[in-house]
DNA sequence: GAGGTAATACTACTTAGGTAATAGTGTAAA
DNA sequence: TTTACACTATTACCTAAGTAGTATTACCTC
């Protein structure tokens, strides 16, 4: 099994299955069809062989049970979306969080809420400093 | 020439050639290469190559002059940087930008500097609801 | 035990990004 | 006028993601 997968480049079909995985824990390959449904037109084949590609690389593991595989992540959600943000605001805005969220908040829709919620945070993170 | 070039997902090389091409409003192959060769080591025909591919997805254009192709960008920075962070946030957070800034907040290294100028971007942005 | 059903296994193909060697060409210098 | 230089053109590979058809297997039901 390779032991670091390099998991700051996801491809989307990846990331959706890996967000399966996440929510649920394990998951079968029907379920993860299942779940996937409602989002794309996938056949059933192409979520087993990504799944089996996803092993390969190391972020999947699975189990045999009752003639079915349980896939299992490999990686925690928390690394991947950090891995993914870090190299995301280095490739886009050279490494600054502040352009990052200016351009987004000039662009993006945001509510009161979001924008009350992220004051919010940034103060309590200044107060960690 | 397509007319729709799909933006949101450009690789990792194409974007820093574009970066050197709205840096310098346009460029020749051999001064994008030169701008290049202090981040990476790619052979010149790499980066000729890329623009070529470039111009058939429709991201630039070129003339000749002087013998030399002059590329020039066929598409915004700021849409570019739109495209693809919402791209990312949808895809990574679920289109919450709350939820991208909480996390960054978290992973990310920030100076004071930076969370005063977030601040400071809220609050005008909030100022404008 | 025959057959249907639900899984997995295998194989294959397409596209895009990235990387670069080699071949060709035209201009300027010697 | 020959040659070297600086470009572009052509061609080729590799890898990864995505997509899926076909083949196989095993179990369950009648």
């Amino acid at each position: 099994m390779p032991p670091k997968p390099t998991v700051h480049k996801l491809g989307d079909l990846q990331l959706q299955i890996m967000k399966v995985l996440w929510t649920n824990t394990e998951a079968s390959v029907p379920e993860v069809h299942k779940a996937l449904a409602e989002e794309t037109e996938l056949a059933y084949t192409t979520i087993a062989t990504m799944l089996r590609k996803m092993e390969v690389k190391g972020l999947v593991k699975h189990r045999v049970e009752d003639r079915k595989f349980i896939y299992k992540p490999l990686v925690k959600e928390q690394e991947v979306s950090e891995k993914m943000s870090a190299h995301f605001v280095d490739r886009l805005f050279e490494g600054s969080l502040a352009d990052m969220v200016s351009h987004l908040l000039s662009t993006h829709e945001v509510s009161r809420e979001e924008l009350v919620k992220i004051e919010k945070m940034v103060a309590a993170r200044k107060k960690k400093l």
